[in-house]
DNA sequence: CGGCCGCATGTAATCGATTGCATCGTCATA
DNA sequence: TATGACGATGCAATCGATTACATGCGGCCG
C-alpha cells in the first residue's frame, strides 16, 4: 500500500485554532452554535491547514454513506448513459455520491458483488430489469432494507418503489400507428426479459396486435439483444423469409438502426420497403438518414425522479410507507422511417 | 434521517460463534491462520447472521476507500461512457468501487464538489481535460497527494501519469487522407479547448495544412461543443459561405453527425460535395448514411489502461516513481462520408 | 521433567468525526 | 449577595473493523 502525505484531521485543526475537536465539528456543521471570535479562529485554521472532512469517519459515525448505487445493465447503451447522467446531477447537488454497478444482471458472481457493494451506499437505483428479483430479495443490500427504487421495467404487483413509462400503452401506440399508416403484416424485434419479469411491452404488443385483429407470426418476431448486433441478425433473418413483414417495431433504437442499416446494405430500402420504428428517442435518431420513428423515452426526467424518490426517502421519516408508483408518459415521434406498405 | 434493521456486525457473528471479533476478523481475511474448527463455526455464523463486512469502518481502520473517482466531462457523450464502462468492470474486478463526477469542468462550484468528494476516494482517474489544471493543483483530492491519471488530452511537459492517444498523428493522418484524396479546400470543427491546455489536435491540424502547403482560414473554423448541435452550427454557418470547404475534419463523431444531417436537409450531398470525417469511431457511425469515415479511438483499452495505471499506483510501493506515459494508436476507418472533391 | 517454541485466540488501541453530558464562567434577578 | 439560567466549550463514548501485542496451551527436546 502506497505512503501518502496524510490529508489533516479535525485534530490538527483544532490543535491550530487552540480549541477541543468538538468545537471545530461544531463550528462546520453547526455555526450558531460557536462564539464568533472561536468560528474565525477555526474558520482561519481550516484554511491553514487545508482540512476537509474524511467522509468514511463520517459516514461511520452519521451511520450514513451519503452515497447511493445505481445499478445499470450497460453503460455504453446511451438510453442509459443519459438516466446517468441525471443521476449523478441531482445527487450531487443534494450531497450524494454515485457509486456505478455495470452488468449486474447475469452475472454469476452476483453474490460476491453484493458482498462488495454491501454497506457503501445507502440506497439502491436499479435500473436493470434484467436482474433476478427474487435472488435480489436475498441480497444484503435489500435485506439490510435500504431503500430501493425500481425503475425502466414494471413489476406490476411487486411493493416496490417504482419509477418507470407507460411501456404497455407506448407499444400500443406504436403499433396503433403502423396498423393506422395501413399495415398488416407486423413483426418485432423484443427485448430481452427474465423469467420473473413479464416485460409489459411484449403485453403491449399482443394486446395491439390483437386488437387491430392481427395475428402474431412467430417466424416475425425476433429476439434482439438492446444492440447493434440485434438488429443486424433480424435483418438477415428478414431477408431470408418468403413471406416478410412489411412493418417491424423494434424493442430500442439501437435495433432498429442495426435493422435499417443491414437492410440498406441489401439494397433494401426503409420506409419504401419496410416501415421500422424504434423506441427511446436516442440523440442519433433525428439525425439518421431516414430519421427515425420512434418513442421518446423521458430518460433524463426518468433519471431525475427516480433520484428524487430514493433521496427523500432516505432523508424522510422513518416507518411503512406505501410504495410509490410513478409512470412517465412516453411521446410517439414520427420521422421519416415509417411510411404506408408497398402496395 | 430513516431508521433501518440495522445489519449485523461483525460483534454479531463473534457472539454466534463464540470468539472474539478479532477471531472473525482474522477468518475472514486470512483463514489459514485460524484453526479449521473454528473457522467452520464462524462460516456458520456468517451465513446464519447474513453478515457482510463494513466497507466504511474498513476504509476507515485502513485509510483505504477501495474506490476511485472518475471524472468526465459527459456521461451522455457514447465515447465516455464506453471508456467508463471499461473502468467499472476493472476496477470491480480488482475490488475497486466507481465514483462518477460528470462536469466538473467549467463548474464554478468545483471547489465546493471537491470538498464533497475529496476523502472518498483513493485516487482519480481524469478524463475531463476542460478542467483547469492550475487550479486543479489546489484541490485537496490532488494536493492530499492521491494518484492521479490524466487521460483523453495530453499536458506535454506535465509530470503526470498520462494514458492518451496519439491524438497529433491521429489529426494529421485524418487531415492527410482528405489530402490525398485531392482535396485543397479543408475546414474543421475544432473541439473547445482551455486556455492551458494546448490542444495537440489543433496542432495537428495546422501542421498536416501545413505540410500540404494548404492555408488555413478563419472562415473555415468552427468552434464545436463535441455534441450534434455544434455540428448542426457550423453546417449553416457553411450553406452561407460564398466560398466552401470541400473536407471538413470534425473534432468527434457526434460533430459529424449534426453537420452531414444539417446539409442533408439542405439538399446538399456527402460525400459528394463535402467529405466530412469525424473522430472516435462510435458505435453507430458505422451505420450512418453515408458510413462515416473516421479515426477510431481505443477508447475501451484506454479505460482498461488508465484503470490498470491508477490501481497499480495504489497497490504499488511507495516513493518517487517517473510519471508513465501510455500512448494509444489511433485508426483510420474509411468508410462512404469522403470522396474526391467535385469537379 | 523443565523450559522453550509456536499456534490459536483474546485484549485493547486505533482510524476521524460526532454528540450527549459535564463543566465553567457570566449575567440578571430576587 | 446568592442563585439560577444560559451560552460556550471540553470530555469521552461511539460507530465497526483491523492488528500489534499479550496470553495460554500443548508438544517437543535436552
Amino acid at each position: 500500500m502506497n505512503e501518502f502525505k496524510k490529508t489533516p484531521t479535525i485534530q490538527d485543526v483544532a490543535r491550530v485554532a487552540q480549541v477541543s475537536s468538538a468545537t471545530v465539528s461544531r463550528a462546520l456543521t453547526s455555526p450558531e452554535r460557536v462564539s464568533e471570535a472561536t468560528r474565525e479562529r477555526i474558520t482561519e485554521a481550516v484554511l491553514s491547514t487545508g482540512y476537509t472532512v474524511n467522509q468514511v469517519a463520517r459516514s461511520l459515525r452519521l451511520r450514513a454513506a451519503k452515497t447511493i448505487l445505481i445499478a445499470i445493465p450497460n453503460i455504453g447503451n446511451p438510453f442509459y448513459s443519459t438516466i446517468l447522467d441525471a443521476v449523478v446531477q441531482d445527487a450531487a447537488e443534494r450531497g450524494y455520491g454515485v457509486l456505478v454497478a455495470n452488468r449486474l444482471g447475469g452475472d454469476p458472481t452476483l453474490g460476491l458483488k453484493d458482498y462488495f457493494y454491501s454497506n457503501r451506499a445507502d440506497g439502491l437505483l436499479l435500473f436493470d430489469a434484467s436482474l433476478d428479483l427474487e435472488a435480489l430479495q436475498d441480497l444484503p443490500l435489500v435485506r439490510g432494507n435500504r431503500p430501493l427504487v425500481l425503475s425502466c421495467d414494471d413489476i406490476p404487483d411487486a411493493p416496490l418503489d417504482m419509477v418507470m413509462t407507460d411501456n404497455r400503452e407506448a407499444v400500443e401506440s406504436a403499433v396503433g400507428y403502423l396498423v393506422g399508416l395501413g399495415h398488416t403484416k407486423i413483426g418485432t424485434v423484443r427485448s430481452r426479459t427474465t423469467p420473473n419479469v413479464l416485460s409489459e411491452r411484449h403485453a403491449g404488443f399482443e394486446q395491439a396486435m390483437q386488437r387491430a385483429g392481427l395475428p402474431i407470426r412467430p417466424d416475425w418476431v425476433w429476439q434482439g439483444d438492446h444492440a447493434i448486433a440485434g438488429g443486424i441478425a433480424a435483418a438477415e433473418s428478414w431477408l431470408a423469409l418468403d413471406e416478410r413483414p412489411t412493418a417491424l417495431f423494434c424493442g430500442n433504437d439501437e435495433t432498429a438502426i442495426g435493422f435499417i442499416s443491414r437492410l440498406r446494405r441489401a439494397g433494401v430500402d426503409c420506409p419504401r420497403e419496410v416501415s421500422v420504428i424504434g423506441f427511446d428517442d436516442i440523440a442519433v435518431a433525428e439525425h439518421l438518414a431516414p430519421a427515425l420513428t420512434t418513442m421518446r423515452q423521458p430518460r433524463h426526467q426518468m433519471g431525475k425522479v427516480a433520484t428524487a424518490l430514493l433521496l427523500d426517502i432516505l432523508e424522510g421519516p422513518a416507518g411503512e410507507r406505501p410504495p410509490a408508483r410513478h409512470v412517465l408518459k412516453s411521446e410517439l415521434i414520427i420521422r421519416a422511417s415509417t411510411a404506408a406498405p408497398p402496395a
